[in-house]
RNA sequence: GUCACCAUCGUCUAUCCGGUUAGGACGGCGGCCUCUCAAGCCGCUAAGACGGGUUCAAAUCCCGUUGGUGACGCCA
């Protein structure tokens, strides 16, 4: 297959969803598996609702999933008199004509339509009336009455509508612009769109477009219509289903390489194969495949799967992709000097514990605090802090103070050691030490724990835990 | 209403130009491991919407029904 040209075009009416987001990662999985083009176009000619903000915030996800764009962005609303050559060109070869009528005449056409039972729609009112630009308000495609429209679409097969169920689409609005459909057609040819991967909700305007480009005399692309992601009640994705748009995740903390592999596999498979780099992605990804149907969302398999990404981290992309984290939970300055070599010990202690960025930064701060602001959960304070617990924790702080130089080996073989030698069983120690140490029976190895709190700390946090005594009134 | 599209475990899916105990994954449940929480490992759970055909044989092909979705704009 060669020179695949694919594109994505966003309407900047709002974030990129994972919806939208899905479909550009097919997209520009497919022009990458051929060693094709992939552009992005921006389809702005909604002046209402199209917002600067909303294009920089798209452009930042792409981005942000590494999904990279061939050639400057192209912008509709630059290229109105490019869409009306192509209006007159049809206008000359009498494929399309001038159309009178008003907004409200034509809603009346459909009214009267409707109330017979059958498709709303124009009914050719000024079709052969030969009206001239002066005379007209609009341009409408002289469309065939009769035959067949057939596509065979990358992901539905062979789709085919009946020429009768169309009528004459406008192509230029009475202001000068370009409708939605025929804008389309020209930018696909004239950036020699090959594969045109969209939306489901696009399905029934591709035999208009067809028309158009029949019309127009030009080569008709391959159509490849990705279905809809639904909300995990199989309900059309909406604002109560929570994150919708990359941005979100993008703050929740997912890592964008974990996005796009659950993304990807939503309505494409590889046989079993459920994770996926983006070298494999491009590797695998032929445009076949494909599931016709919607998919649900589900948030639980995209959390394992987020959490999958972050263990196999290299250790220095996941320090540098956690820090925004950690600041924004306001844990940096307790970092010290030297920051990231700090990050790196909690990062290893703690990232198969979490399931996100967010969390996992979330999950430093029980190491970061002052012993006196340690929080004790009270349910594991209660229980471990009891006489035999204090007794523990007593001589486990003559032992620790012992232990030079305080790094993990040493705390570890000191811990066994005070085990071995009162004939305890290491599971008596542990709680009380653990919950002194976290405040709650969670968290990572106790020497390793230990060894990043440093003798001063450690030490502080078993005096702390010694003096503990339930809160009055606690059941 | 009309047209188009869709239909395998709760969810994502494999199998689908016919023949399988319908496979994997997430989740859930149980177990192992273990100082905790995770992770990991093991096991269990659970599906061809319904009805007709065609055929020796249908999840797979055909028709219908039901259900879902989309479209029917001088929105995109």
């Amino acid at each position: 297959m060669a020179d695949v040209v694919t594109r994505f075009a966003p309407s900047p009416t709002g974030h990129l969803h994972i919806g939208g987001a899905r479909t550009a990662i097919f997209s520009w999985l497919l022009a990458r598996h051929y060693g094709g083009r992939f552009h992005l176009r921006i389809e702005d000619t909604d002046l209402l609702r199209s917002k600067k903000e909303y294009t920089d915030s798209i452009l930042a996800s792409m981005r942000w999933l590494g999904l990279d764009w061939d050639d400057d962005l192209t912008y509709q609303t630059e290229r109105t008199d490019l869409y009306n050559s192509y209006v007159d060109k049809l206008l000359e070869s009498g494929h399309a004509y001038w159309c009178s009528c008003t907004p409200e005449e034509v809603e009346a056409m459909r009214e009267r339509a409707r109330a017979q039972g059958l498709k709303p729609r124009y009914d050719g009112h000024c079709r052969e009336l030969g009206l001239g630009p002066g005379e007209g308000r609009c341009v409408r495609l002289k469309a065939p009455r009769t035959g067949k429209i057939v596509f065979d679409d990358m992901v539905k097969g062979r789709i085919a509508v009946d020429a009768s169920e169309l009528d004459d689409m406008v192509l230029r609005r009475a202001d000068g612009m370009p409708t939605y459909n025929m804008a389309v057609v020209v930018d696909d040819h004239e950036m020699g769109v090959t594969h045109v991967i969209r939306g489901d909700d696009h399905v029934s305007n591709t035999p208009r477009q067809i028309l158009i480009y029949e019309a127009l005399g030009l080569p008709v692309p391959r159509f490849g219509h990705v279905p809809m992601i639904l909300g995990p009640d199989r309900q059309k994705l909406s604002k109560r289903h929570g994150a919708r748009a990359v941005v979100e995740y993008q703050r929740d903390g997912l890592l964008p390489q974990a996005l796009v592999s659950y993304l990807a596999r939503l309505g494409w498979s590889h046989g079993d194969q459920e994770l996926f780099s983006m070298e494999e992605l491009i590797h695998f990804f032929d445009g076949k495949n494909l599931n016709p149907a919607a998919a649900a969302f589900d948030p639980a398999k995209l959390e394992w799967c987020n959490a999958r990404f972050l263990r196999d981290l290299p250790l220095n992309q996941l320090v540098e992709m956690v820090e925004p984290f950690a600041k924004e939970a306001g844990l940096w300055e307790r970092l010290g000097p030297d920051p990231y070599g700090r990050l790196t010990p909690l990062c290893i202690m703690f990232r198969e514990r979490a399931s996100n960025l967010a969390t996992l930064a979330e999950s430093f701060r029980p190491l970061l605090v002052g012993a006196s602001e340690l929080i004790y959960n009270i349910k594991d304070a209660n229980k471990h802090f009891t006489g035999q617990g204090k007794t523990h924790l007593a001589a486990l702080s003559a032992v620790f103070s012992k232990v030079e130089p305080f790094d993990a080996g040493n705390i570890e073989a000191a811990l066994n050691a005070y085990v071995a030698d009162n004939g305890l069983k290491f599971k008596e120690v542990a709680p009380p030490l653990r919950t002194a140490l976290m405040g709650f029976m969670g968290g990572s190895h106790l020497n390793e724990i230990m060894a990043f709190l440093g003798k001063p700390e450690t030490l502080a946090r078993l005096a702390r835990a010694q003096d503990y005594t339930p809160p009055a009134g606690d059941a």
